[in-house]
DNA sequence: CAAGGACATTGATGGATGTCAATATAGATG
DNA sequence: CATCTATATTGACATCCATCAATGTCCTTG
């Protein structure tokens, strides 16, 4: 916090009481930067946004190719980022795989930011 | 979607039914990738949480350069990109540089998610 | 078993990004 | 005006990242 809250010492160091311990210790930041990390490229907010309005909830990597204009092994790329992120779950069933939102993975991470 | 939802067509092409248009286009990805950028950063999200927990809303860069171990310059970098990205509000008193939360920007970034 | 298809992995490359040291700016103060 | 202090800007550098071409893996099917 800074001092200005009931007043100020009338002389001079106004400022620069140092925060309060920040709030977010070094270790918990670094894990809540990985999902925003995840989501901080656009081709990987259209993938997730791809996956949530396809109808049976899952799509597999054919499916999700082309609508954008990437080669197929940038989008597996990009798909295993958000499954690392806990963002999609990844199911093989024969030769497909097949991509689905973790339940609750986007609301608990929009709690993340306003719970900061 | 992909056509499980009902059955196969018991013979072949089961998959690859392109996904629904891409639900996002390219620049509102864009746009909305702008934001998690400024977030996917450990040193932002603490820097973020510190001036949401000063008690008089505002926090000066000496404040906060301090907790985190960065350089004063680095910090100045990070507030910089918090500013443009529309989370944090700067506003310059005498010598000190003040930021302070933009109202309601964490909670429509919190939207950006849930509405994807 | 051979061939083909769906997806993953590897390696390379250009571009973005975080950090710091040095310097600039601008307000306060003597 | 000269100096000090708080902050911003610039330039350099090392690292990370998105993308692609090439290749590998695994399943299916003939």
């Amino acid at each position: 916090m800074n001092s200005l809250h009931i007043l100020e010492p009338a002389t001079d160091e106004a400022c620069c009481v140092p925060a309060s311990p920040p709030a977010l210790d070094a270790e918990d930041a670094r894990q809540r930067a990985l999902v925003f990390k995840a989501l901080a490229d656009p081709n990987r907010l259209r993938l997730l946004s791809m996956v949530k309005a396809g109808e049976s909830g899952e799509s597999c990597v054919c499916d999700l190719t082309e609508p954008l204009d990437l080669g197929q092994p940038t989008v597996s790329h990009h798909l295993k980022i958000l499954v690392d992120a806990g963002l999609l779950h990844r199911e093989k069933r024969g030769t497909w795989a097949y991509y689905s939102l973790v339940p609750g993975a986007l609301e608990r991470t929009a709690g993340l930011l306003t719970g900061l």
